[in-house]
This record gives structure tokens, C-alpha cells and sequence, in this order.
DNA sequence: CCTCGTAAACGATCGTCACC
DNA sequence: GGTGACGATCGTTTACGAGG
């Protein structure tokens, strides 16, 4: 496979693995291949961060509680002007800037839709034969959505609408809205593609080999597998002469993923088998203080369980925290984004940059 | 009561694997 | 090669509980 076939090449899941790489590979192609330094930060927003639809600003915190009047409308406002400004753009034409991955794979995604368009309709044709003159609902029928148009645009239409073009509205305001649902799975997995690509293009070294998800017990020295259990992957994992680096990345963390943290570790240290320390590494683009701030906290047996937890961009974090009103007076800081902060000032949450600066220095 | 922070459940999608 | 069950990811939605 080339990388940068055309879109015509069948593509059989727009947002799957095989796309998702080729894209990838396809966006560094476009700048020359490597990355300056300094710069790895940035081509993770250029790719993977997105405006959020109900508020236009750039995507920090889950949508409900970042709506104007609540709690993160003003921390969002805050990281949107960050952002821009961090990207040498405008407020207004940062969208332009992000969002380049899913982008890309949703026009893949509209072509492949299209090119199995007549397929899928004669399968439902067949399958609907039996209740043909029914009377059978139609798919993808929307009447209150109809009426609503109708009742906003009635007297600007010049002319009734048949059925059918109704039916194509419908179906095409439908895909619109569900367009943006498909961001999870690439936000999942493509996070750590793209964090891989960038560790690989920042600091280039032929005795470094940089994995994605790939099987734990594989890795050099993780050899113990336990017969019986599910194999275990690594998100990325970063092998050097003398230092192997779990990472788990995750762009924002829940609690059913935070206690993952845990037993995905007593995996890692069940499954040693070198009698070396290794690297336990988190990276997010979280931006809530309190999970931030757990995630420097966790001990296990009284030391740190993370070697470090890296944020995409720390800037970013101080600026949303210290987001400010109108009139200039800085919004009061929880208890927990005051910690933060400190884990920021301490070095204990270190930006994506400075941790893979670190990494090329340190053999 | 209301607000705020946290936690659990849910929905959409992809990858894998067993099976035909 | 296609299919269906299952487990993984995420963001969103709903539920809960502690305080003012």
C-alpha cells in the first residue's frame, strides 16, 4: 500500500487503523517530514483538536458545562484565545487551523458512503419486499423535523417541495449531526497514532523503536505472560538500548478509565521479566484539575505510579486556569487547579515537549 | 432548594476473533 | 471473504452526594 493513494482507492473504514496512517503520514509529507522543536505540541492540536459545534470554541471540556453562562464557557474562552494566538492565528480562523485528521477522514468517509449508496439500497430494497403496501414507515421519515423547517422558511419557499426532496433534507441534516460522533473512535486510537508519529518525527534515532498498541508481553522484557489471560496492549510504548517507556495516553480520562491505570500497571510489573525498572508515563490533553491532579498524586507502593505525566501543553492548562472577566479580575481557582499549577511549577506535570526533549537527552 | 463536583451509565464506532 | 459477538476507545448524558 502507498501512502498516499488516492481517496478513489476503496477505503473500506474511513476512520479505521490503515486510513488513519496513511493520513497521518500523508499531513507530515505536506511539511517537509520532521518536526522542529518545539513543535510537537502544536502538530497534535493541527490534527486532533476540534471546535466544538454548540459553542465554536475550541474543544477543553465536556460540552454541557462549557455552554455561555456555566462554569467552563469562560475557562473555554480562555483556552480558544490561547490556542489561537499559540498557533500564530486568530479566534476567528482558528478552526481553519485544527481538526486536520478528522477533516481528512471524513471526506473519505462521504466518498465511501457514496460509492455504496446503490448497493445499500437495493439490500433494503429486498429486505423491505414483504411489507411492500403496508403502509411501513419510511427510513429515515422525520416529520416534526419537516414541519419545523417548514413552519421557519414557509413563506420564503417559492414552491411546495416534493416528498422525496424532503426526504434527501432530512437525510442530509441527519448526516451532518451524526458527523460529529464519529470523532470518538479517531480521538481514541488516532490520539496514539499520532503521538507515536510525533515521537518518532521529533527527535529521530535509529536505536529507538516507537510501538502502537502493541501486545505488552512482545516488548523487550515483559516476557511473563500469565497463561489463560487476555493479553494485555500498551497504548505506545518507546524502547531504547537501555530504557523501555509504557505510555498510556488517553486525550481525556473518566473514572472507569482512571482505575484501568492501576491494573494495567500490576500488569506491567507482573509481566517484567528483565529485572529493570521501566518508564510508566501519562499523557492527556485532560484539562479537569481534579483527574490532573490525581494522576500526579497516584502512589503505588509509596512512590509515584507515573514517571511523568505529560500534558499536551501546559501553557494551555495555565491559561484556561486563569482564565479572567470582562473586567479583567481573574476567576478564583479551586483548591485543585491551584494544585495543578504547583505540579507545573514542580515539574511533576510536564508539557509534551519538554518530556520528549528529555527523552532524546537522557540515553 | 440550588449549585457544583464527581461517578457511573450510555451511545457510536472500530478492531479482533471465531465461525461459516 | 463476509458476519456477528465482544471489547476497546471516546464524549455526552444522567445520577448522586456534599455543602451553601
Amino acid at each position: 500500500m502507498t501512502d498516499n493513494a488516492p481517496e478513489a482507492e476503496s477505503i473500506k473504514a474511513a476512520f479505521g487503523a490503515t486510513n488513519r496512517a496513511r493520513l497521518i503520514n500523508a499531513y507530515f509529507a505536506e511539511r517537509g517530514g520532521t518536526i522542529a522543536p518545539g513543535e510537537a505540541w502544536a502538530h497534535v492540536y493541527r490534527l486532533l483538536l476540534w471546535i466544538d459545534q454548540t459553542t465554536g470554541l475550541a474543544h477543553c471540556y465536556e460540552s454541557d458545562k462549557s455552554q455561555p453562562g456555566k462554569r467552563w464557557y469562560l475557562r473555554s474562552l480562555a483556552f480558544h484565545d490561547w490556542v489561537a494566538s499559540a498557533l500564530n492565528t486568530t479566534p476567528e480562523k482558528l478552526a481553519e487551523n485544527l481538526d486536520w485528521l478528522f477533516l481528512r477522514a471524513a471526506k473519505d468517509l462521504a466518498a465511501e458512503v457514496l460509492r455504496n449508496a446503490a448497493k445499500i439500497a437495493t439490500v433494503a430494497q429486498r429486505q423491505r419486499a414483504p411489507y411492500e403496501g403496508k403502509g411501513f414507515p419510511q427510513p429515515g421519515e422525520d416529520p416534526e423535523l419537516v414541519a419545523l423547517i417548514k413552519r421557519e422558511l414557509g413563506t420564503h419557499l417559492v414552491a411546495e417541495a416534493s416528498p422525496e426532496v424532503w426526504a434527501r433534507l432530512v437525510q442530509q441534516i441527519r448526516q451532518y449531526l451524526a458527523l460529529d460522533n464519529k470523532r470518538k473512535n479517531l480521538v481514541g486510537e488516532g490520539f496514539e497514532d499520532v503521538l507515536a508519529q510525533v515521537a518518532r518525527r521529533a527527535y529521530p534515532n535509529p536505536n529507538v523503536s516507537v510501538h502502537v498498541r502493541k501486545i505488552l508481553h512482545e516488548l523487550p522484557g515483559f516476557n511473563r505472560a500469565k497463561k489463560g489471560e487476555k493479553p494485555n496492549k500498551v497504548d505506545v510504548a518507546i524502547v531504547k538500548p537501555d530504557r523501555r517507556i509504557l505510555i498510556t495516553a488517553k486525550w481525556s480520562v473518566r473514572a472507569d478509565r482512571e482505575k484501568q491505570f492501576i491494573t494495567d500497571y500490576s500488569d506491567y510489573v507482573q509481566a517484567e521479566s528483565d529485572n529493570q525498572p521501566f518508564d510508566y508515563v501519562f499523557i492527556t490533553n485532560e484539562f479537569d484539575p481534579a483527574r490532573l491532579m490525581r494522576a500526579c498524586e497516584k502512589l503505588v507502593s509509596n512512590s509515584p505510579m507515573f514517571t511523568h505525566v505529560v500534558h499536551i501543553n501546559t501553557d494551555g492548562l495555565r491559561a484556561t486556569y486563569g482564565a479572567a472577566d470582562a473586567a479583567g479580575a481573574a476567576e478564583e481557582q479551586s483548591d485543585s487547579m491551584r494544585k495543578v499549577l504547583e505540579f507545573v511549577d514542580k515539574g511533576r506535570l510536564i508539557g509534551l515537549n519538554a518530556w520528549l526533549q528529555s527523552m532524546a537527552e537522557t540515553p
